[in-house]
DNA sequence: CTGAAAGCGCTTACAG
DNA sequence: CTGAAAGCGCTTACAG
C-alpha cells in the first residue's frame, strides 16, 4: 500500500503527528472535527495536513463529493456536473453522481449516500426533510443547488437571481417598445413565483398598466408552453412579445407562432428563461436569460468545502447573477 | 464503525470467513482475485459473500466505478452517466465521474483516478497507450465506451453497430424512392469510416452508382454542417437527400436548407446519426439513427463488473445495434 | 492451498 | 486538552 522502499515519507496521519509534535489521535480529531483540540494545536496540525497534502486513504470519509440528483436531465445536468467536477479536481476529491428520483428502485436511499461516506454531499433541486436530519446527525456538510421548493434558514444553498432575470428579461421587451407583454408561468415553485414578479416589478415601473390575463400558468414543458401560447396568439389583441419561464416553455412558443404564420421576432418577440444548451441552434436563436448552472455548482461546492473545514461562511445561502442573453428572437413591435 | 451493539452481526471479511469456516486471508484473497486459493474454496467463499451481501468499507478498491470523460457534452454525457449509474446502483456500487480532457490542469492524469481506488473504469471516446499499460499494471478491468479509435484486440469494448446504421439510413432513402442521396462524413474514426461504408453498401446494392461528388468530408459540428451543405445544395444537380454523420451536422443542413429556400421534407430529405435529445424539437422533427447510449453504457458496466469478478466473457468487445427513428425529415423526393 | 502472525492506517474509548 | 492503549477491518509476507 505503502509505495516507498525508501522515497519520501507518505503522508499518512502519523506523519502529520510527528512533524507537529502531537500524537495520533490528535491528528484525527482535527481531521474529523471533533472537539478536545486547543485552537493551536488545531491550527498547527491543519498548517502541516496543508503543507504535505494529506489526503484520506481513498474512499474514507472526506475523500468524495456526491451529487445527489432528483432527475437527471440532459439539458442541464452536464453543466452541474462539470461545475462540481472543477472544483473537486482542484482539491482532489472525487466526484460521486447518484440518482436517488422517481425511477431509483424503492430501497435506494440516502442511506445508501451515506454509506458511501462522502465528504459532502449536494443536492440538486430538493431535499427532504429525513435527509437533512440524517446528513445533519452523521455530520456530513451539505448544500442544495438551484432549490426549488421552500428551504430552512439554516439550510445552505446556491441559487440564482430569479427575480432578476424576470426584471431584466421584461424590461428588456419594454425598452424596445412593447407594450402587450405576456407572461407564461410555471408552477407554484418560489423560483417561478420569484421570475414573475421579476415581471410585474418591471411593468409596474414602466407604467404599464398589468392585464392579468395576460399572464396564464403552466408546466414547465415545450407542451404546455405550446399551449399556452396558441391560447394567447388566437386573441384578438394577443401580445406582442412573451415571456416564457423557461427555454422549454418558449420552443413551444415557436412551434404555436409557427403554425400560426407568426414571424419571429418580426411578429412576435419572444423570451425564455435557463440558457439551456440548445437555444443558441434555435432558428431564431432564443433570447433568453443565462441560468450560470456551472458557476452555481462551482460555487455550491467551495461551500461545501468551506463548511467541512469549519471555517465561517459569511452567508449560508447565495445567488449567482443570471445574465440576459440578447440573440435574435426579440425585436421592437410593428407598430 | 460497526453499528451493532448486538443486531445482526456486521459482514465483514472476518463473518464471511468463519462461515465459511476458513481463514481471514483466504477469504481476502478470493476478494483481490489473488491466487492460491482452491476452486472449491473460492467456490464457497464467492458463495457466502453473495449469500450475505458483503460490501467491502465503502472506499476501498472495488466499491466505486469511475466514468472517464474526454470532454462532457450536454447532449450525450448524460445518457451514459445515467445507464452507469442504474446497473451500479443494482450492485450498490458508487459512480464515480472525471474529466481528463483538454481543458483539465496538466498535473491531472490516470494517476489521480487509480489514487482514487475504483474497482472499475469505464473510459469514453478515448484511452491512451499509457492509461491501458497502467490500469494494466494494477489490475483494475477497464472497458471503453464507444470506442473513437483504434483498439489493441484485447481491450473490452462496447459500441455500436456503425455500418448498419448507416446502411440503414440510406436504405430508407433509397426505399423513399431518391437516389442523388448525398452523404457529409466525419473525420478519419473508424465510426465515421463504419458509417460512410454502410452508405456506400445500401447504394451499391440498391445498384445505384455512387457518385463521389456527393460525398464531402468534415468535421461532425452544426457550422461544418452548414457549410458542407450549402455547398451541395447550391449545385445545379443538387441531391435530394442527405444523411449527415451525426445530428449536430444535420442541423447545419436544417439551416442551409431555410437559407436557400429548400422545405424538408417537401424538397430535401435528411438523415441524421445519433439521436441527441433535441432532435426531436427540431422543425420538422429529425429523422436519425438512434445510438443506445444508455444501453452501451449500461452493457459497459455490466461487462466490466464480469471481468472484475474474474468470470469468463464471451466477448471483449461488443456492439448493441442502432435504431433508424424515422420521424419528419424524411420523404419521397418530388418528381 | 492454507492460515498464524505481523502490520497497515485509522478511530474509539478513556485515564490523566 | 492530550495521548497511551486497545481495537477496527483489511492486507501482506511467509511458514507449513
Amino acid at each position: 500500500m505503502t509505495d516507498n522502499p525508501s522515497g519520501p515519507p507518505a503522508v499518512t496521519i502519523a506523519f502529520i503527528a510527528e512533524s507537529a509534535g502531537v500524537s495520533i489521535p490528535t491528528v484525527s480529531k482535527v481531521l474529523n472535527g471533533r472537539s478536545g483540540v486547543s485552537v493551536e494545536t488545531r491550527a498547527r496540525v491543519e498548517g502541516l495536513i496543508n503543507k504535505y497534502g494529506y489526503r484520506r486513504p481513498s474512499g474514507s470519509r472526506g475523500s468524495t463529493v456526491e451529487i445527489v440528483f432528483r432527475e437527471m436531465e440532459g439539458t442541464w445536468a452536464v453543466d452541474i456536473i462539470r461545475g462540481v467536477e472543477r472544483v473537486a479536481r482542484q482539491n482532489r476529491i472525487g466526484v460521486l453522481v447518484s440518482q436517488l428520483g422517481p425511477d431509483s428502485s424503492p430501497a435506494t436511499s440516502i442511506d445508501e449516500t451515506i454509506g458511501r461516506r462522502p465528504g459532502f454531499v449536494l443536492f440538486v433541486s430538493e431535499i427532504s426533510a429525513p435527509e437533512q436530519a440524517k446528513l445533519k446527525a452523521k455530520d456530513i456538510p451539505f448544500v442544495v443547488i438551484n432549490p426549488a421548493g421552500e428551504l430552512p434558514d439554516d439550510v445552505p444553498f446556491v441559487g440564482t437571481t430569479n427575480w432578476r432575470g424576470g426584471h431584466s428579461a421584461t424590461r428588456h421587451l419594454l425598452d424596445l417598445g412593447h407594450r402587450r407583454i405576456a407572461m407564461i408561468n410555471g408552477p407554484d415553485y418560489p423560483f417561478c413565483q420569484a421570475r414573475m414578479a421579476g415581471y410585474f416589478s418591471a411593468m409596474a415601473e414602466a407604467d404599464v398598466a398589468a392585464d392579468s390575463s395576460l399572464v396564464v400558468r403552466t408546466f414547465l414543458t415545450r407542451e404546455h408552453g405550446y399551449a399556452a401560447a396558441l391560447e394567447l396568439l388566437s386573441r384578438p389583441d394577443r401580445p406582442t412579445a412573451i415571456f416564457a419561464s423557461n427555454d422549454m416553455q418558449a420552443f413551444g412558443v415557436y412551434r404555436a407562432a409557427r403554425e400560426l404564420g407568426l414571424s419571429i421576432p418580426g411578429e412576435l418577440s419572444v423570451v425564455g428563461f435557463d440558457d439551456i444548451v440548445v437555444s443558441d441552434w434555435a432558428d431564431p436563436p432564443l433570447t433568453t436569460v443565462h441560468q450560470p448552472l456551472f458557476e452555481m455548482a462551482s460555487a455550491a461546492t467551495d461551500l461545501a468545502f468551506t463548511l467541512g473545514r469549519g471555517e465561517p461562511v459569511r452567508q449560508v445561502g447565495l445567488e449567482i447573477a443570471t445574465v440576459l442573453t440578447i440573440r435574435k428572437s426579440t425585436a421592437p413591435p410593428r407598430s
